[in-house]
DNA sequence: CATGTATATATAGATTGTCTATGGGTAGAA
DNA sequence: TTCTACCCATAGACAATCTATATATACATG
């Protein structure tokens, strides 16, 4: 990782599917939804974010549908579904093990 | 992601380094470490932990030096450098503001 | 003495995820 | 009319990791 990555690889599938339990959003909500939560930390690129939402749909963790914004745009609208929201389950639980499995061994400790 | 990953891509530079601050070590032992104190859950494959040296190695932030370890054999032990030791400042300030802002994105409030 | 296991390094090639760059297009404000 | 924010999507480059393979040695066990 040379050069500062906008997000930690492997976790934009977990992101996206997250910000769908709140509600059903188009691509660019989502990417907005995530910039802002992080508070511009996390920016998705749009050369990210579809593909992802691509990989999703072909998953079946998410559907899609077309229909107009409130700003009267046309978008497309993505749900999570009941895999979807199973396979959130299972990587939120698999990220925070990571989590905390690297925070094991960041810690000083002289354990080796 | 579709494979559970052996880790989070984008962190192993920064296990590695911050396993060299507790004593230079040879690479087999590194990921050995980095095995250990992850209780198992952090996997060093091999074809990830050669290249990642040679990284480092390419980068200053580590030097190479051929010993014999403590059983007798051949291997190449590592030691981090002053620039070593301030890119892994660098690396893990970066890894916990990503963490950070990720948390923030995962936790359940509405303030979409 | 043969065999197996753990130790140890290294690379080639495939795969995957993300990023850069580009293309298209619309609503509404200035 | 021009600009900005909104909206979708893909191609190709790039980087990190994984799988598979190769080589080799110390030492224990049968």
């Amino acid at each position: 990782m040379a050069r500062k990555p906008d997000l930690l690889p492997g976790t934009l599938d977990m992101l996206i599917l997250k910000t769908l339990t709140r509600a059903p959003l188009h691509g660019y909500g989502i990417a907005l939804s995530i910039k802002r939560l992080s508070d511009d930390v996390l920016t998705v690129e749009e050369g990210s974010l579809y593909p992802a939402l691509q990989r999703l749909l072909l998953q079946g963790w998410v559907k899609a549908e077309w229909k107009m914004t409130e700003t009267n745009r046309r978008a497309r609208f993505y749900t999570l579904t009941a895999a979807g929201r199973k396979q959130l389950g299972l990587e939120l639980s698999e990220f925070e093990q990571m989590i905390a499995a690297i925070g094991r061994v960041l810690k000083d400790a002289q354990e080796v």
